[in-house]
DNA sequence: CTGAAAGCGCTTACAG
DNA sequence: CTGAAAGCGCTTACAG
C-alpha cells in the first residue's frame, strides 16, 4: 500500500501539493497532471483513518436500526445507502435487536466511531436518548417516530389511519375490532389509534373494541382467534401488516373466509401483503423515499443547511380483496 | 471530548502508561486504580481513528450484500452482527443492488477503509472478484456461494435438494416441473438443479421439464401461468422460496387449489412461507447460523487461526401444506 | 502555486 | 512497572 508520501516522491512534489490535488486546492496544470499519472499508475488510495484523524471531518454516518429483518427497516435502509452513495457517504449500521437500551450505547459507541451524524430508527425516545443526543454533539435525525426537540422524518400515521377508518365504515363494517400495540410507541401504538378513532368518533351506530398485541405475527395470531371467539367483529382493523398477516392466518386456520366471513386491514405496505390470498387491503408508506430524505436531510444539516424539524411522508390506502363492501349487500 | 493526554495529566502519569492500561499491558494496582477513576469520571473514549490509524489492527469487519430487502440476506446478517458484537468487531455494510460490478468496487472501497477482513454474500465470483481479494491482500469468507480458492460458509444445497427431491417421488408426483434460476449462481442454480435431478434419475416412470426464471416473484407468477397450462404437471418444485410464492399466487389467481390441484414446493425456509396458506413445504436453511459462524471463521483467520476452506451448514425439509400425497389415493 | 513543519490521538519499541 | 520519543498517514496554516 501507497502513502502520500510515496506519491510525492514518485511526482518530485511534497507530499502538502498532493494533498492539495487529492482536496481540490490550487495546484498548477503541469504538477496535476504528474500527480494524476502516479496515482493512476500505483493505484493510490489516502488512508481514510488518517484523512478522518486529521479533518476532523468524517464521512460515515451512523444508523441505528431496532432490527434487521422487518420490511419497514430494510426499505429505509435502502433508501438511506443510495442516497449516502450518490452525496459520498457511507452507511454504519448498528443493529439494537430491539433492546432499548442498545439504541443509546450505540449512539455513543457510534460518536467514538467518529461519526458524522445519526439516523435513527427509533421506537421510542426516552431521556437516555437526549442525553446521548446533547452530550454526543452529534446531529440526529429520527425515522418513523418524532419528538419536539429532534429533527424528525414521519409517516402520517394519523392522518393514513383516520382516512382508513373512514373508507372501512363507507364499507358498511359497524362491529370493529382494532388491534393495535404498546402506546410506548407513538407512531404505531398512539397515532395510527388516534387517527382512526377519530374518524369513527362522528359514527354513531358502532361498535368497537380495542385490543392490544406486540409486533409478533405468532401473537396476533392467537388474540385474532380470542378476538373471533368473544366479540366476533365484521373486521379486525390492524396496527401494523405483521399483525394483519397474523389475523388473516388465524381466519384461515379457522376456516373462516376472508373477507366475507372476516375483513381485515393493514398498515405498512409490506411485499407480502401482495403475496397473501387474498391480497391484503392496507396503507402503503414510502419507506425507501423516507429514507432517502432523511439521509438527505442530515448531509444538509452537516453542511450547516437548515432543514423542518418535523418532516412528513405521503401514504396511500391499497385497495385489494381483504375488505367486504357489506353496503352493496 | 478527551484525549488520552487528558486522561494522562489528570492521573498523573504517561500517555503510554494510559495505553497500557486500555490494552492490557502490565501495570500496578495502584496506578490502574487512578487511570480507571479518571477514565469513568470523563467519559472517556479512545478515538478510535487514531487506534487504527497506528495499531493497523482495524476492528471493522466489511459485509457485501447484493440486497438488503431479502429474507436470507437479513438473517445472515443479524447472525454476523451478534457475533462481531461479542467479539468487539464492528460491522459495515455495503450495498450492491444486485450490480455485480459494485461487488468488486466495494472489495477496493472498503480496502481504503481499512477493514479487517470481508464477509462477501456473492452471487458469483468472477475473475475480477479474484483480482481484488488478492491485491487488497484482504481474508475474504464467501457466504452462500463457494469458489475453489476461497473461503466459503455455503449451505448444503446439493444433499437439501437431493432429499427434497427423494421426497417429491415418495409423495407419488411422476409429472414434475423444476423452476430454477440462472446458472450462473451456482449455488441456487447449479446446486439445487443437480441435487434434484440425482434424486429423480433412479425413478423410471417419471416425466420432469425444467424452466428457468429470475429471483423475482413477480416473473414466477407468470412462468407458473405458462407451464401449467402447457405442461399440467402434478408439482412444481421451486429453487427459491420467493419463486414458489409466486407460483403459489399463480395457482391462486387461476382458482387452482393447492395442493390436490397443484402441489409446490420451495427452498429457504423464509418467514412468509408459514404465513401463506397452505403453509409452504420448504428446505429450511440456518441463514443466521451460517453468518455467525462465518464471522467467527473471519477473527479466527484474523487472529492467525485456521478454518476449512469449505463449510457446511445444515438442512431440514419443513412439511407443511403444498405437497399432495398421491399415494394414498 | 508550492514546500517545510506542526499536529491530529494514538501505540510501541526502547530505556530505565 | 513506567516514561520519553518516534511514528502511523494525513491536513493545514504559514512562508515564500
Amino acid at each position: 500500500m501507497n502513502t502520500i508520501e510515496d506519491i510525492a516522491r514518485l511526482a518530485g512534489v511534497a507530499k502538502s501539493t498532493v494533498s492539495r490535488y487529492l482536496n481540490g486546492g490550487s495546484i498548477s496544470e503541469s504538477t496535476r497532471k504528474k500527480i494524476e499519472r502516479i496515482i493512476n499508475e500505483t493505484g493510490y488510495a489516502p488512508n481514510s483513518f488518517a484523512q478522518s484523524l486529521k479533518a476532523k471531518k468524517p464521512n460515515i454516518i451512523g444508523t441505528i436500526v431496532p432490527r434487521l429483518d422487518s420490511f419497514a427497516t430494510s426499505q429505509i435502509l435502502m433508501g438511506i445507502d443510495e442516497q449516502l452513495r450518490e452525496q459520498n457517504y457511507q452507511m454504519l449500521i448498528s443493529n439494537t435487536s430491539q433492546v432499548v437500551e442498545r439504541e443509546v450505547e450505540s449512539v455513543y459507541s457510534l460518536s467514538n466511531q467518529k461519526v458524522a451524524g445519526i439516523l435513527l430508527l427509533a421506537t421510542e425516545i426516552t431521556n437516555a436518548h437526549l442525553k446521548a443526543f446533547s452530550e454526543t454533539e452529534l446531529p440526529v435525525i429520527l425515522i418513523g417516530q418524532q419528538h419536539e426537540k429532534v429533527y424528525s422524518y414521519v409517516h402520517n400515521d394519523d392522518a393514513a389511519a383516520f382516512e382508513l377508518g373512514k373508507y372501512v365504515l363507507a364499507h358498511g363494517h359497524r362491529k370493529i375490532a382494532y388491534l393495535g400495540v404498546t402506546e410506548k410507541d407513538i407512531a404505531v401504538g398512539v397515532k395510527r389509534k388516534e387517527g382512526f378513532k377519530r374518524a369513527i368518533r362522528a359514527q354513531g351506530d358502532c361498535e368497537v373494541r380495542f385490543y392490544e398485541t406486540t409486533f409478533q405475527m405468532e401473537d396476533a395470531i392467537e388474540i385474532t382467534s380470542t378476538i373471533i371467539d368473544s366479540f366476533n367483529p365484521s373486521i379486525i382493523v390492524c396496527a401494523t401488516d405483521n399483525i394483519a398477516m397474523g389475523a388473516l392466518k388465524a381466519a384461515h386456520l379457522k376456516g373462516i373466509p376472508v373477507p366475507s366471513g372476516l375483513s381485515i386491514t393493514g398498515f405498512g405496505g409490506y411485499a407480502m401483503t401482495n403475496i397473501v390470498h387474498p391480497g391484503m387491503t392496507t396503507v402503503k408508506f414510502e419507506y425507501e423515499e423516507a429514507g432517502r430524505q432523511a439521509a438527505e436531510g442530515l448531509i444538509t444539516l452537516l453542511n450547516g443547511g437548515e432543514i423542518p424539524l418535523k418532516n412528513i411522508s405521503d401514504y396511500r390506502i391499497i385497495e385489494r380483496g381483504t375488505v367486504d363492501n357489506k353496503m352493496t349487500k
